[in-house]
DNA sequence: GAACAATCGGACTGACAGTCCGCATATTAC
DNA sequence: GTAATATGCGGACTGTCAGTCCGATTGTTC
């Protein structure tokens, strides 16, 4: 709708431009090379313009970290079983995180440049908010009895990005999902299931 | 020869100032204030002695970790039980855990400096490594089945710096103490036991 | 097509990690 | 005590980066 709020044409093709060259360049130096010079001279514009678009280099990575996780937020919000809310929660919380660790395996390097940037203040990242409220959601149903804050935040835990690539680069991708999987089943089974 | 390796006597000194000053920024102005310009200047040292004793921000921050570490290393090698290697691994385990949650809630800042200064090789920092060979080899004796290197780290991700922050602001020591200790049990009670 | 506001670009700032080398001093030999 | 020497010292210097600022430019509206 035309509505008086409109981001002009040059600053949609610039904020395209910015997060295309960003995966660019994640992609084929690693994140350590990705300072925000290097970004705005690969999408050809100047350094204002990547700040004033996303604020700072943690805005950049939000960004960019919530566009890869787009799917999966629909998926657990109105997608079908098992990830989606059709489903007990004993079934969508393993689903979740076998979504996680995919998600994880093939974006580690993304998922290092974000850890880097957002370390100041991990706690206010939309996605990791969003994650989080989903899990507390499901643990809250499933295992009241837990610290269901801390045990969701203890479970993200297993996606550090440096975890992540380690299990990755020795045993693949497999072993990242069986490791997560069978670590949660083993806590979740144990813990007393609520009394209907 | 007479030993020639000795350190010299301004050498021993500056390495203690260096020490004390970082300690005393960290704890007065936490993490984000403590370079090591100011560092050397708290400790009344040229920067380049700074660099010549530690090498880097890491190994800094490694060294003061390390530090404080130190009781806890003594405990686990050597000392009596629960912690010390008479105890059985079940006992050992949460133990440790436990003693962990106790260090971690009483040095959150330096925690916090530490994480952000090995950010880039977590895994070659010797504390952490001594960690987490502790827990692999107790997770070893009892659980053999399951991925014992991943269920270290996996523990261990629970005492990253900023959620023990968020627990211990939200609820005090206690509430990290309890919490980890719950979820620990609780994952560890179902594990299925070695087969004979 | 003119007026206007939104956007642009890149020079500029301040801070930081890490390097380098001439100078100072602790230690050792005598 | 003094001289020789190696060890350590200090701080100026470099390169890089995040983030700011404002005159120039360009898209949009009427």
């Amino acid at each position: 709708m035309s509505q008086p709020v409109h981001e002009r044409a040059d600053a949609t093709r610039n904020r395209r431009a910015i997060l295309h060259a960003a995966e660019v360049l994640l992609a084929e130096h690693g994140f350590e090379y990705v300072s925000l010079d290097k970004v705005a001279a690969e999408a050809g514009v100047g350094k204002g313009t990547v700040f004033r678009r996303f604020g700072n280099r943690t805005g950049l990575l939000r960004a960019l970290l919530e566009e890869r996780a787009l799917l999966l937020s629909e998926a657990i919000a109105t997608g079908p079983p098992p990830l989606g809310p059709e489903s007990p929660a004993e079934v969508r919380l393993p689903a979740f995180l076998d979504a996680l660790a995919e998600l994880a395996a093939g974006n580690i390097v993304l998922l290092a440049a974000h850890e880097r940037a957002c370390a100041e203040d991990k706690y206010t990242d939309p996605t990791y908010l969003r994650w989080h409220a989903h899990i507390t959601d499901l643990l809250t149903r499933s295992h009241p009895d837990l610290d269901v804050d801390f045990a969701a935040h203890a479970l993200l835990g297993m996606f550090d990005a440096d975890l992540v690539r380690h299990i990755v680069d020795n045993g693949g991708p497999e072993r990242l999902t069986t490791s997560v999987r069978s670590l949660t089943t083993a806590l979740l089974r144990s813990a007393p299931a609520p009394k209907p």
